[in-house]
DNA sequence: GCGACAG
DNA sequence: ATCTTGTCGC
């Protein structure tokens, strides 16, 4: 019977599946710079509403270098898998995708919630992600899945291989003193060196870069209403919807 | 066999 | 991820 066949994202899939087509992917994301020029960077990362009933994606894109944001897309959809250790893409992807439809502007750059190729089978959301899209992407965690690394040094910016069977799958960065590492790892075609400066080169005050920190304001509806009793500077306005 | 386990 | 109060510090 030859029925019209759903988009491919709109997958829910078997565990053992899932685990097979990670296998079948991981070879073919690129390590290597194949970044050109770059005037827009996005920041990719889920939320959940309703106890995990409602799936939140959201897509922030910034101009790069001045780091404004230029467009945002918030997509809510019903959750179509759990969470299972390892197989998160296929948990958050169809919702990522479905937004990433609704960009009228082709980011140059992804840098996505989550791990790279720091994973058991070198396919962590961000590679899967960046292989979709055929888009370079840099995965930002903010803990580990898989791996081992020494303590990292306090001074931002300092990092450390993060090693798992032998090999070098991303770095522990600090961010910002006195605060918890991040997890960077290659996405796709970009390599781990360029990654790690791409997210530098986003840091402001913040543990997060810009990217994911805007994206992760929003998938987790905690926008400009946030106060802060005085001081410093005033709350975090937001020009755009939402 | 036992522990670990992105978001 | 989400649920949640107060609390420590610049």
């Amino acid at each position: 019977m030859a029925s019209k066949r759903q988009p491919l994202h709109e997958w829910t899939i078997e565990p053992e599946s899932a685990i097979a087509l990670q296998k079948l992917l991981a070879p073919r994301i690129v390590c290597c710079d194949q970044t050109g020029e770059i005037s827009h960077i996005a920041g990719v990362d889920i939320g959940f509403e309703e106890g995990g009933e409602t799936t939140r994606a959201v897509i922030v894109v910034m101009r790069w270098p001045s780091l404004e944001i230029v467009e945002r897309v918030l997509h809510r959809t019903p959750t179509r898998m759990p969470y299972i250790p390892g197989l998160l893409s296929f948990r958050e992807l169809p919702a990522a995708l479905e937004a990433f439809e609704q960009l009228s502007i082709t980011p140059d750059l992804l840098m996505v919630d989550g791990m790279g190729i720091a994973h058991p089978r070198r396919l962590g959301i961000a590679a899967h992600l960046g292989l979709w899209l055929d888009i370079p992407a840099i995965g930002v965690g903010k803990s580990r899945l898989c791996g081992r690394n020494d303590e990292v040094p306090e001074a931002r910016g300092s990092w450390v291989p993060l090693t798992h069977r032998n090999e070098t799958i991303g770095a522990v960065l600090r961010t910002r003193e006195q605060v918890k590492p991040l997890y960077i790892s290659i996405g796709h075609r970009i390599s781990l060196e360029r990654s790690i400066h791409w997210v530098m080169q986003c840091l402001t005050r913040y543990k997060l870069p810009e990217p994911t920190r805007q994206a992760d304001r929003l998938a987790s509806r905690r926008t400009a209403e946030t106060r802060c009793p005085e001081g410093d500077a005033a709350p975090e306005q937001d020009t755009l919807p939402f």
